[in-house]
DNA sequence: TATCAGGTAA
DNA sequence: AAAAATACCTGATA
């Protein structure tokens, strides 16, 4: 038995694999940046940090190359304690486990899993659930249908065990898309180093290994950009799916400015205008509509037209469940999923990885921060007791109604106005979840409001005040969520929100990071002691993932 | 021929 | 566990 020395490190290795990181310790912020590389944060009250490490979280890293050594170095020169032997053994096999599985081609009709370990083989060999896929057996694995390439991959995934799929990709219809040296509005142009390295990770590896999984970088670092060096790449016919109409008409605006094609190369496949040209830009709720429930889906068709070289997700975590099943169909074509976070409230992941592929690359949002590509941000939470009369209602009601009144405080528009009347000289962004809520905020601070149900122009011309500054307040509802070309502030004050919604938080907070003179602050309002504060722990988590500190307030 | 309100879906 | 926003299509209006 070793002898327990306790040393000084920030980390506490349990042997249920949580790891406990304490906040005030002087490495901090190191240790915080190496977990970031392999572990997911679930709880961020003040000085303890609780980190987990999943199986997935591990095959990401193993995906980008990070050596188990490492990891291994990390947690020893951290860890307060020995750490656990069996927390080392099993973070060690789950990131073994990548790379043992491949997939690889086996001529034209066929596919070949080879798996490099007997106790995996033979558990895999005894699945009822995988047995259908297994066409003929080979001396290390089976070879099976080229049909089945997504459906195989997201079954074994489902059983625990990922694959590294190398079976390469169909070029498609060739399209040469040369970047631009000076854009469209005549500013000089060029991909940013690690926008260049984002694509370049992706394309790595070139026909076999290249050219599949997902980019995580912050909102407003250049996502279309590095689809742009991304198409450039890999030079093929390329579908762009991404949330909204507006969102669509950016990318086909940002692809006639940055690159040399023409007009006349990219179409939109929308409600307008139904054209397939070589590079073509959609939405997921294209692709998915349908009149009634009995009708099939038609437009997912377009994923097996016009011989397309890459497909690319835009905000991959938005991906529906019908295109999740598409996906599965066309694993022959290269496919890049772009986001701000890989996370989902719904647990499909997995999922993402199976059929889009694993994290190739990712930026940490404090390393834009630092290097001036967006914004320096302060949070803060504000916990605010409820009044009496709807303390008692929050007391009374079932616990489904409890958060709404949480939400609904009344008192959160006195911290409001306190707040506006702290920032006499800023743009403030007022946002919130629930619409009546904004309209009497927006009567009681006499501020202008925009909802969804707002015609498009009206809310244009209201943007189009905040930008100049003849109104410097302005409260908007979710279309905030959606819309990109919202204006951009520097002080945002969260009302209410979607639950604990990690992936809305980060999307807020984003909406004042445009580098600016002026630290940005965020402010969230939650009621103090009500099950709001609870889910607001949960929003906040990727956040503090990503290095920013909630400061606690009381009102 | 364009635009708008209303219904449906996910 | 739930509200809001979006985008499609259709049919009416000008």
């Amino acid at each position: 038995m070793k002898t327990v020395n306790p040393g000084s490190g920030p980390l506490i290795i349990q042997s249920d694999r949580t790891l406990m990181l304490e906040t005030a310790h002087p490495e901090y912020t190191d240790c915080r940046d190496f977990l970031g590389l392999f572990a997911e944060l679930v709880k961020s009250p003040e000085f303890i940090h609780t980190y987990r490490v999943t199986p997935l979280s591990m095959w990401n890293a193993a995906a980008l190359d990070l050596p188990f050594q490492d990891i291994l170095d990390g947690l020893k020169r951290f860890s307060r304690y020995e750490p656990p032997v069996n927390v080392l053994a099993d973070i060690e096999a789950w990131h073994g486990l990548y790379g043992l599985l491949t997939l690889e081609k086996d001529g034209d009709e066929r596919l070949r899993l080879r798996i490099a370990d007997d106790i995996i083989f033979n558990r895999i060999q005894h699945n009822k659930d995988l047995a259908h896929f297994w066409d003929e057996p080979a001396a290390d694995g089976w070879f099976v249908e080229s049909g089945n390439r997504g459906e195989l991959k997201q079954a074994l995934i489902k059983a625990g065990y990922p694959v590294k799929d190398v079976c390469g990709y169909v070029d498609g219809k060739k399209l040469s898309v040369p970047l631009r040296d000076v854009d469209l509005a005549g500013a000089p142009f060029a991909l940013r180093d690690y926008q260049r390295d984002a694509a370049d990770a992706f394309y790595q590896g070139g026909r076999s290994t290249g050219g599949s999984g997902i980019i995580v970088l912050p909102c407003g670092s250049g996502k279309t950009i590095i689809g742009i060096g991304v198409m450039n790449n890999v030079s093929g016919h390329t579908l762009i799916i991404a949330t909204n109409n507006v969102a669509a008409h950016q990318w086909r605006d940002e692809i006639l400015s940055k690159t040399a094609l023409n007009p006349e190369d990219i179409g939109e496949f929308t409600g307008m205008d139904k054209t397939l040209k070589p590079v073509t830009v959609t939405t997921y709720q294209m692709l998915t509509h349908r009149r009634n429930k009995s009708e099939p889906m038609k437009n997912l068709n377009i994923f097996t037209q016009n011989g397309w070289g890459l497909i690319i997700y835009d905000e991959v975590h938005m991906l529906p469940a019908p295109v999740f099943r598409a996906t599965t169909e066309i694993q022959a074509r290269r496919r890049l999923g772009l986001t701000a976070t890989l996370v989902r409230e719904d647990g499909k992941e997995d999922d993402v990885f199976a059929l889009i592929g694993p994290k190739r690359y990712d930026v940490p949002w404090k390393i834009l921060e630092t290097r001036g590509y967006i914004a320096e941000a302060v949070c803060t939470e504000y916990r605010i007791p409820l009044p009496h009369d709807e303390e008692i209602r929050y007391a009374l009601t079932t616990k489904r109604n409890r958060f709404r009144i949480a939400s609904e405080n009344p008192s959160k528009i006195d911290v409001a106005r306190e707040l506006i009347e702290n920032h006499a000289d800023d743009r403030i962004m007022i946002i919130g979840q629930y619409i009546s809520q904004l309209e009497t905020i927006s009567k009681a601070l006499d501020v202008p409001l925009i909802t969804g149900k707002m015609k498009t122009q009206d809310r244009e011309t209201l943007y189009a005040d905040f930008r100049t500054g003849r109104i410097r307040i302005l409260i908007v509802s979710k279309v905030a969520n959606f819309s990109i070309d919202l204006p951009d502030a520097n002080v945002m004050i969260q009302i209410s929100g979607a639950f604990g919604s990690r992936q809305e938080e980060a999307q807020r907070l984003g909406r004042i990071l445009r580098p600016k003179e002026k630290t940005s602050r965020f402010y969230t309002l939650v009621s103090k002691g009500t099950d709001e504060q609870e889910f607001a722990l949960n929003r906040q988590l990727f956040l503090v993932e990503q290095g920013y500190k909630y400061e606690i307030r009381y009102f």
